[in-house]
RNA sequence: GCCCGGGUGGUGGAAUCAGGCAGACACAAGGGACUUAAAAUCCCUCGGAGGCAACUUCGUGCGGGUUCAAUUCCCGCCUCGGGCACCA
């Protein structure tokens, strides 16, 4: 290996097969003392990008660092299978989807296995092994790549299955009517964001509308349908549109009147809709009048043209004093109808529908933009301000926000209303279809809302290791807000048959909860020593609850690797699984493990985002593949890159040329060590003595920071100020090959978790044969903290700073500079007024007296009390860092004078020391007076 | 709407948990050294204003408050982002 050219892919291979071929990754039972770390598994349906890095990256430079400091290791890794993504995929291929297809081909896919990929669990062997080669045996991470397993596996459903009899055992699987996106087409379909199922509206939300149902003269239902129930006092009118043909309907055993697209709705909403043959015109409507609910009032239907026949019954009562929409209409249909005001609400008067439209200059109902701006004004300040007034009947008084819920339940109780479900924007299927909202009235569900699961959980939350600590205070928040989640669904996607009915699959959220746990029986079941039938809920019941007793010695084998290695010690995970993942991941634990098999610890980490804050993408431009980058920059480059460029708890932003910077940093660092190999053997017992306590002092600070998982902090003191120190140490003309050697050995310990090719590497051109990746991390040893000589360098170093201002400020060229240290009674005085400062009773006149009590102080009368209110202000300002500094007893003018050729190279300029003590002083310019301790009197001629 | 997290130099971001020198560490920029040149490397400057001696002064989204002391704690705003349940 050349000095300057560090070939980082070759060393980087090298010693990834090294590794791998040692086996020096699998766990293993030695030390009695055990660490559980893993990620969340990934989902295996595409090829990720170096945002995804980050993560894993993390979770292997802990868990090197665990295996360095004295613990059994246990990393392993698996894939999440189940859901849709795969099936997605697949289909894509299958209808020779173009960018999936360049995608496949751009990284060496060949035809015949594209074609392969039309079938999903394809997709999944694929991606598993794009996985585990091109990304984290490439990044070196140390994985037990002997357990790796997913989540469609007949060993995994078997523990699935296991899972969910114990859930049903403890009464948390509930069934209770739900709502889901459906397409009369395909069936289930997912709407999310990625719009794998759907075509159009994936991010649409399911808004629950309460329809109030006003009776026309003959009995007929006229569904109105709100979001706003509780303004049901202030209806003065009905809306319809005069061009719109109305349908009807047997709902249960009541006949409605709304728009075809309703009905349509609602027959996959309600059990009972029987569309009629009778139609009617909206225009034929207008003019009738109809019965209020509730209030009984009886009001005109008037013509609406706003009133969309695809949105929610089609028919829309009118509310004028809240509703800038209503208010317009009125206007505009010159009907003499006065608004009724039923909340008061600061800040407007009698109509806060019409003052919002008067506020935005509001002149016609087509101004939809300024309506919806003032919808949102009137809404937000009555909801979160407002009151319901006198006219509001058993209501009034109570807030509008209090009471939504509650009309809303009161008038389903006694049959004047209804709800209905309805997406906030259409949602179109990948089949063109109109998605709808259907009922399955018996689904199951895991009851996640159980009061006292959810304090278990809560008590339990308390007493784990959270990363960041705000989640920790997060977590019981969001742990009461869970509610009970749908666990199974119907249709083509992969997972585990769900035991309690027939055909339907446990949904991938709920199938991935204790699955660490799997971890432990995966090895047994990769090295086939435990067959898949013998997996039975009295084997899953004997590993992990203790109950029962084995049927085979195997049984006992594999109970004794749970107790051993369980629970986790560290879930590490993105911050998108805040609020679904993790806290599924403690409850089931809390449901159904014992509880010393809980988890010990979450690690949460943020993203890594493009330019600009946006989540990285392909399209975007900031999705580097993987494998790629690792040949651009060096893995040891990325590495170092996730862990120094940010908090793990902040976005960070993408950026290949700061990523470049962090290569060269490698490469320098490199170099910097070859360098020292041609040094001339030589001592300087100052700073030599500086360097070793220096380095004690970096390696107290990594570890705390590693110990407290403070990632960056760790690797700043790594790779930024070892460095820095080294470099001072060589520029202060250090040179001294023994201490060298001890320095350069321990830094490459210090860098293993985190550039551990580099460090192997540097290893043996240390004459070392062994891994280093298997050597102790360093230990602190307080023996070679020097105090006196960290001070003394901490003083060189601030007359430097001092000198080279006076020069900038005044720009004098230096033909000579004098250092004039403090005298004794100065030191004498200050390290009285800091220990009076540290005992908190500092106090200038009584520090003069008491001083001045010493005659040879009383000779200096006036210098001392000048000294002493000078330096007062300062004292009380110091931290205890500082004032612990000047309590080292020092000679400042020997290690000044020890430093002068150093002083004399940086300054370029003669420079001459002095003790204002000395008999024998040149002061021409009367500099003197301004020396104080650690602080020298400075003249420059 | 509900829950949560942010807002600090030209930039990414430290310090916020526990009030105590704001801007660590880096990037970019500018100047200098070295070099035939470039790259790399090294040195210096780098929030604003002022200053010819070891400084002064203003400054952490806005408005108040508590305190000897507030980026940090409290109250009220503005604003950006995330999550919200069948995507994982």
């Amino acid at each position: 290996m050349e000095e300057n050219n560090y070939d980082y892919v070759a060393v980087e291979q090298k010693w990834q097969d090294n590794w791998f071929e040692a086996n020096i990754n699998v766990a293993r039972r030695e030390k009695n003392k055990k660490f559980f770390i893993h990620f969340a598994y990934p989902g295996v349906s595409g090829y990720l990008h170096v945002g995804h890095m980050r993560g894993f990256t993390y979770c292997d430079v802990i868990a090197r660092y665990k295996r360095m400091t004295g613990y059994d290791v246990l990393f392993p890794a698996g894939f999440h299978a189940s859901g849709i993504p795969s099936v997605g995929f697949a289909k894509k291929v299958e209808r020779q989807d173009p960018d999936t297809i360049r995608l496949l081909k751009q990284n060496g896919c060949t035809p015949e296995c594209i074609k392969r990929l039309t079938d999903p669990i394809e997709v999944i062997n694929y991606f598993s092994k794009v996985y585990v080669d091109d990304y984290w045996k490439r990044f070196g991470f140390f994985i037990d790549y002997t357990r790796l397993m997913n989540t469609i596996s007949d060993g995994y459903k078997k523990f699935i299955q296991w899972q969910f009899h114990k859930l049903h055992d403890k009464k948390l699987l509930i069934q209770k009517p739900h709502y889901a996106p459906y397409c009369p087409n395909c069936g289930p379909v997912a709407v999310d964001k990625s719009e794998t199922d759907v075509s159009q509206g994936g991010s649409a939300e399911i808004l629950d509308f309460t329809v109030l149902k006003f009776t026309l003269n003959d009995g007929t239902i006229l569904p109105a349908a709100t979001l706003r129930p509780e303004t049901i006092f202030g209806v003065t009118n009905m809306w319809v549109n005069p061009t719109v043909e109305y349908h009807t309907a047997l709902v249960n055993s009541e006949t409605w009147i709304c728009s075809k697209e309703c009905i349509q709705k609602l027959s996959y909403q309600y059990d009972h809709v029987k569309p009629l043959d009778k139609t009617i015109i909206g225009k034929d409507l207008i003019g009738k009048t109809c019965i209020v609910p509730e209030t009984n009032r009886e009001v005109p239907i008037l013509a609406g043209v706003f009133a969309d026949p695809s949105v929610a019954t089609g028919i829309v009562m009118s509310v004028p004093a809240h509703a800038p929409y209503d208010w317009i209409a009125l206007v505009e249909s010159k009907e003499n109808i006065e608004a009724i005001k039923i909340i008061d609400v600061k800040g407007f008067g009698n109509n806060p529908a019409k003052e919002a439209c008067d506020q935005l200059g509001i002149k016609s109902q087509t101004e939809t933009e300024k309506l919806n701006e003032a919808t949102d004004l009137v809404y937000k300040k009555e909801f979160h301000t407002g009151v319901l007034n006198g006219k509001c009947g058993k209501y009034a008084g109570i807030k509008i926000s209090e009471i939504k819920d509650t009309v809303k339940n009161d008038l389903i109780q006694r049959n004047l209303a209804a709800t209905m479900k309805e997406f906030s924007e259409p949602v179109i299927c990948r089949c063109k279809e109109n998605v709808v909202i259907k009922q399955i009235p018996d689904q199951w569900f895991i009851k996640y809302s159980d009061a006292p699961l959810t304090q278990e959980s809560k008590d339990y939350a308390a007493t784990m290791n959270i990363y960041p600590p705000e989640y920790k205070d997060e977590l019981p928040k969001i742990l009461d807000w869970f509610g009970d989640r749908a666990a199974i669904r119907l249709g083509s996607w992969l997972g585990t048959e769900f035991p309690y009915k027939k055909d339907w699959i446990i949904e991938p959220i709920s199938d991935s909860t204790l699955y660490p746990a799997y971890y432990v029986i995966s090895s047994y079941v990769n090295q086939k020593k435990i067959a898949i039938p013998d997996m039975t809920d009295a084997f899953f019941d004997y590993v992990f609850l203790g109950i029962g007793s084995p049927k085979d010695k195997i049984w006992q084998t594999i109970k004794s690797d749970f107790d051993y290695w369980y629970p986790v010690d560290i879930n590490l995970g993105g911050k998108e699984h805040k609020t679904v993942h993790f806290p599924v991941y403690i409850m089931n634990h809390v449901a159904i493990m014992p509880e010393q098999k809980r988890p010990q610890g979450i690690f949460v980490h943020w993203w890594v985002t493009q330019k600009g804050k946006e989540k990285i993408s392909k399209s975007k431009g900031g999705a580097e593949p993987i494998v790629e980058a690792a040949v651009t920059y060096g893995v040891d480059a990325m590495r170092l890159y996730y862990l120094h460029i940010g908090s793990p708890f902040v976005d960070i932003e993408w950026d290949p040329e700061t990523v470049l910077k962090y290569k060269n940093r490698i490469i320098n660092i490199w170099r910097l060590v070859g360098q020292i190999a041609l040094l001339k053997d030589g001592k300087q017992e100052n700073l030599d003595n500086w360097l070793k306590s220096s380095l004690q002092r970096r390696i107290k600070k990594i570890l705390t920071a590693f110990e407290a998982l403070d990632l960056r902090v760790a690797s700043n003191e790594i790779y930024f100020e070892l460095q820095k120190d080294l470099q001072w140490y060589l520029k202060r003309g250090g040179a001294n090959q023994k201490l060298l050697h001890h320095f350069v050995r321990s830094w490459i310990v210090l860098m293993t978790p985190i550039t551990p090719h580099l460090a192997e590497e540097f290893w043996i051109t240390q004459g070392q044969k062994q891994f280093v990746s298997n050597e102790p991390y360093p230990e602190f040893n307080s023996k070679d903290i020097s105090e006196k000589d960290e001070v003394g360098e901490y003083l060189l170093n601030r007359v430097i700073d001092d000198t080279i201002e006076i020069m900038n400020v005044t720009k004098i060229a230096p033909k000579k500079i004098c250092i004039y240290t403090s005298p004794a009674w100065k030191q004498k005085i200050f390290r009285k007024a800091i220990a009076s400062a540290a005992g908190n009773n500092f106090n200038v006149g009584s520090l003069i007296k008491e001083t001045l009590v010493d005659p040879a102080m009383k000779s200096l009368g006036q210098q001392v009390s000048q000294f002493v209110a000078k330096i007062a202000p300062e004292i009380k300002t110091y931290s205890e860092i500082d004032r612990a500094r000047f309590m080292i007893p020092l000679d400042e003018k020997k290690h000044l004078s020890d430093a002068k050729t150093y002083l004399t190279d940086a300054l370029h300029c003669p420079v001459e020391i002095y003790s204002a003590d000395d008999a024998d002083l040149n002061d021409p310019a009367k500099k003197i007076k301004f020396a104080t301790p650690l602080r020298p009197a400075i003249y420059i001629e």
